[in-house]
DNA sequence: TTTGAAATATGACAATTATCATGTTTTCGT
DNA sequence: ACGAAAACATGATAATTGTCATATTTCAAA
């Protein structure tokens, strides 16, 4: 089992202000895990007694909507905590999580950061500054799901992921979603998806090849409207 | 000037956490004013330097999305502390606020909100647990934006104003938008709140005379789909 | 009080998006 | 490798929403 103290990850979040006795000691009560792609690591209305450190791979945080949707509002990877918001407002996890590829993660008790919380502040000064970006990432989303078109949500969401995950030895984004996943991040049917996916593909702005899709013309996909 | 250790409205916010000498130090470095309806507090992009507590009043937090349009993102109210986001993450303001109506508000200077949130952990935690809160809000409105119809997102609206801002002598909305605030909360065009709240009338759910707007059949409002 | 601008209202039409049906392809467990 | 289930694809059609045009009303400043 590795250790917080040596973990790069934390270089990507908040941890990363921690002295480093306070890094063994999470280090000593973490529990890391791996979680296969379609995994659930909790599920909304889940009691959270930690957060979660992702470490490698990518999830999935999603919410059902009351038509029954599913919604996914974020993608987390590599440094992200998952959980610190239902650890703060002491309530149960608003999200699910699910694994979207084979993850390696931490998990935190929640003593340990609420102790690091109470004694530290430039901590505390850091995981507030975290939200703050979080909120300010929430804030775009609503305007983008309040103004933009289907097509531009898509065409924004496939440039997401490219700058984000990158891609594999063939070019294709490297982060393979279907296309009903597509279609729960921004909010539309799994068939417009797929339709306009389709015209993408004819219009020479992406390749499809079954599940993988490699962005062709990345200009040609920004300059959508 | 009243003071903010006897003021009432931090009992709303995280303010309510500090202790009375902290208390009296903030008193002593704000500065209270008034803000008329239709007067701007501050604009996107610009530089704040501390937060505003809302004494009494409405103001409109709102984003210009690319193409133009503005999208409303909350109507701030009684204990609301506007731009702690921009002063925590350091960054100018990504959002406009403008009074809805006259207003009464608190400048506090960022060094007094930096000062606390240092020595007091108390405090940085119930602003966290505020932001967790905040979070968990916005999450819920990408779901409903991307998920409900127009028609549905404006009977959500009303619904919201009657419960948070309540009716006046005539059991009239307190708080009075224009179609276009309407239409720029749900993120619709002006002509489509005004035909939806055409109908809404025509069905029997609310009664409107110019401005004012009258709930008169919430469970019905409550049922659209 | 007048008057002109802004807000509200409504029709006609176009564009976008959802829904349902049906067929094809891919994936995955045995 | 095989068969079933899931994912993908596409057509037809309906519903929703946006856009443009044009009245009408409201409201505030002169």
């Amino acid at each position: 089992m590795s250790k917080c103290e040596q973990c790069i990850i934390r270089k990507f979040n908040s941890l990363n202000v921690l002295k480093k006795e306070d890094l063994i000691e999470i280090s000593n009560c973490k529990e890391s895990q791996i979680v296969r792609k379609g995994e659930v690591i909790f599920e909304e209305g889940d009691a959270l007694n930690g957060v979660y450190c992702v470490r490698d791979g990518v999830c999935k945080l999603s919410k059902l909507s009351v038509n029954g949707k599913e919604q996914i509002l974020k993608l987390a990877f590599k440094g992200d905590l998952l959980g610190q918001r239902s650890l703060l407002g002491n309530e149960r996890s608003n999200l699910k999580a699910m694994a979207v590829n084979d993850m390696q993660i931490c998990f935190i008790p929640k003593k340990n950061v609420i102790d690091n919380l109470n004694k530290n502040a430039t901590f505390s000064l850091d995981i507030m500054k975290q939200m703050a970006h979080d909120l300010k990432d929430a804030d775009n989303s609503i305007v983008n799901m309040a103004q933009k078109t289907v097509k531009k949500r898509l065409a924004d969401t496939l440039i997401y992921i490219y700058k984000n995950f990158g891609v594999d030895e063939d070019h294709n984004l490297k982060i393979v979603l279907s296309r009903e996943d597509y279609a729960n991040i921004v909010g539309t049917a799994t068939e417009s998806t797929i339709r306009i996916f389709s015209k993408f593909k004819k219009e020479g702005l992406i390749r499809i090849s079954g599940k993988q899709i490699g962005i062709v013309d990345l200009d040609g996909l920004r300059n959508i409207e």
